[in-house]
RNA sequence: CGGGGCGUGGCGCAGCAUGGUUUAGCGCGCUUGCCUUGGGAGCAAGAGGUCGCUGGUUCAAAUCCAGUCGCCCCGACCA
């Protein structure tokens, strides 16, 4: 491709709607252009890279025997109503009625209707297994879309699914993908973490999320080193401590706190740290409203709690309900007297003398202990962060930041049992089949790529992904022989297989240097009058300082060289 | 949905508190010519704006008032 012909409007100024690097320089570069919030159009460069991922993710599906298909991203409401998602999923799911007034929706996923596809067309064990994937639109009308590509509304995944006789080929299936996941990602040139998940909306019994590792990542990442366990904060457990406590009863005693009502008014208002408090909090759920009792300076995982009672529905108490059930205004909840269900994190098992709410206006107790109250049990229900025991071993827990890219899940029988998707097993017994469904963020993976890689000049592209491999570029436009040798390179190295673009504009060298730069072209050809004389040009490579004379001649093979070394590194 | 902010040539912004000397200005980009060619050069000449929209106040509105639309940021939310 000539840079003079190629669509690559590049800017030089930040743009103002532009906060987090990918977004900044994707904008920058050229690569993608805004239509409306969370919506993009991409460009040819930032779509040259968005294919170059496709590729390598077609290759390694295929690897593992899945067959790719395309289904509609308009579906219709009945299969939703019937997954039983329709009410479920909420605002994300955009719905919309067509001119015969039949409701349908932009499909956020697609395993209602690969569940349809699959019951109506597979009914022996010997079709089985079976695993279909797409490269599709997606559309999910986030609440507040930001971060560019990175969280838009509409986006481009790759959803696959697997359908198996029983768990053990599930088991295979599942595997499958982790592993093709594995070499996608290191094709991708990704430092990243597998991290066990929560199954959140798509349901299922067991989950792992792919995690890019950047500092600007959106999610954290609770890992030990000592055993490997790794969660996101969703999910990770918190490994505790058996100490025994000492007292179990105490004698404790009301005291005035007007107008304390945080922790750490009532903290230093007693003049005492504020793991020293017990915070009661109240919560509404379709089980009725119940209290969870946790330390001080903790928070509550809102995700364990709703997995351990199995809620569909959780939210904090309004000031009403607190009142009704606590007899007093927020703030001074406690759990003595309390008729509610009472769930404590484990934390309060090893907690002594500690402060509570006392359920009155203006009033907390001191000296309480755990059996001065009654409750239905102690669980893990904290955040977990950065120092806490894990949960596997007796090592400790750090945070890391990611970004994800990848999630598989195990999904069982959900999907088959609302939907009755069937087969004969080899005893002509009827079974549902065992599912699995595997996402990739593909328009994500681009915007990740840019956050783990780039410096004060731009982009710095892993090669696989890069809109180009070789930027051949000549310094001075208007020296012949430059151009000359520049546009023979540029054809020799097409002709060997190498995605190559040559620099033909007239332009300033500045301006070259900096757009190459930008876009994180990973290897540059420079050449320049003097060199060329003497017979010399230069390879630059994006990620190091330094370039390399070397003699004309031998330019072809060794960027060759440079594109193979790259990749296979 | 709550809180904050912003809408002025393609992009980034100034002007607005105190309406009128502003013919709405600056930087980048764009066009043409000259010049220049190892890190977004220089000189010269140009093109390009219903000041988001609607209504109001006024002799006079980018500027004041009301409404409205759009966007961005923080939060709640979330594959």
């Amino acid at each position: 491709m000539l840079f003079s012909k190629m669509f690559i409007p590049t800017m030089k100024e930040d743009p103002k709607e532009a906060e987090v690097i990918s977004h900044r320089l994707m904008l920058r570069a050229g690569f993608i252009r805004r239509l409306a919030p969370g919506i993009y159009t991409w460009l040819p460069l930032g779509l040259k890279s968005v294919q170059k991922v496709e590729r390598i993710i077609r290759e390694e599906m295929n690897k593992k025997g899945a067959q790719e298909i395309l289904m509609p991203f308009v579906q219709p409401k009945e299969l939703w109503v019937e997954s039983r998602r329709w009410d479920k999923y909420g605002k994300e799911l955009l719905r919309f009625t067509d001119r015969n007034k039949r409701e349908l929706c932009i499909g956020p996923t697609h395993e209602e209707v690969v569940t349809d596809l699959v019951r109506k067309e597979v009914r022996s064990y010997k079709d089985l297994p079976l695993t279909l994937y797409q490269i599709q639109t997606k559309f999910r009308d986030e609440i507040r879309p930001r971060f560019g590509v990175m969280r838009a509304r509409e986006f481009s995944m790759k959803d696959a699914y697997s359908f198996d006789v029983d768990e053990k080929g599930a088991e295979k299936s599942y595997m499958d993908m982790y592993d093709a996941y594995g070499k996608i990602f290191d094709r991708c040139g990704f430092k990243f973490m597998v991290v066990e998940a929560d199954t959140g909306q798509i349901g299922g019994s067991f989950s792992h999320e792919f995690m890019v590792l950047a500092d600007t990542g959106e999610d954290i990442i609770i890992s030990c080193e000592s055993c490997g366990y790794a969660a996101n904060l969703e999910r990770a457990e918190v490994g505790f401590a058996s100490k025994p406590v000492q007292r179990k009863k105490g004698e404790f005693n009301k005291v005035e706190t007007p107008g304390q009502t945080k922790v750490g008014e009532v903290a230093s208002f007693l003049g005492v740290s504020p793991d020293k408090l017990l915070k009661t909090i109240i919560y509404n759920t379709d089980k009725g409203v119940i209290g969870v009792l946790i330390k001080g300076d903790r928070e509550i995982n809102e995700t364990k709690l709703k997995n351990l009672l199995c809620l569909d529905y959780l939210e904090l108490a309004d000031e009403g309900t607190i009142e009704r059930v606590t007899g007093s205004p927020p703030g001074f909840s406690g759990p003595i007297g309390l008729s509610i269900p009472l769930y404590a994190d484990r934390d309060v098992e090893l907690m002594e003398d500690f402060v509570v709410g006392g359920n009155e206006k203006d009033i907390h107790i001191t000296g309480v202990n755990k059996d001065d109250f009654n409750v239905s049990g102690f669980y893990d229900l904290k955040i977990a962060r950065n120092g806490d025991k894990c949960p596997n071993c007796s090592g400790t827990l750090s945070s890391t930041r990611g970004i994800e890219v990848g999630h598989i899940f195990k999904l069982g029988l959900k999907y088959s049992e609302a939907m009755h998707a069937v087969f004969l097993d080899s005893d002509g017994k009827e079974r549902f089949m065992v599912m699995g469904c595997y996402g990739i963020g593909v328009t994500r993976i681009v915007a990740a790529a840019i956050e783990q890689g780039h410096d004060e000049n731009g982009m710095i592209l892993p090669l696989a992904i890069s809109p180009f491999e070789v930027d051949v570029l000549p310094v001075n436009s208007s020296h012949r022989e430059s151009m000359e040798f520049g546009e023979q390179l540029y054809k020799e190295l097409l002709e060997k297989g190498v995605d190559a673009i040559f620099d033909d504009r007239d332009e300033r060298p500045g301006v070259k240097f900096k757009d190459c730069d930008l876009i994180g072209i990973p290897i540059r050809v420079t050449i320049g009058e003097k060199n060329l004389k003497e017979g010399y040009i230069e390879i630059k490579l994006r990620h190091e300082k330094t370039s390399q004379r070397m003699k004309k001649g031998e330019a072809i093979e060794r960027v060759i060289e440079c594109v193979k070394r790259t990749t296979h590194q």
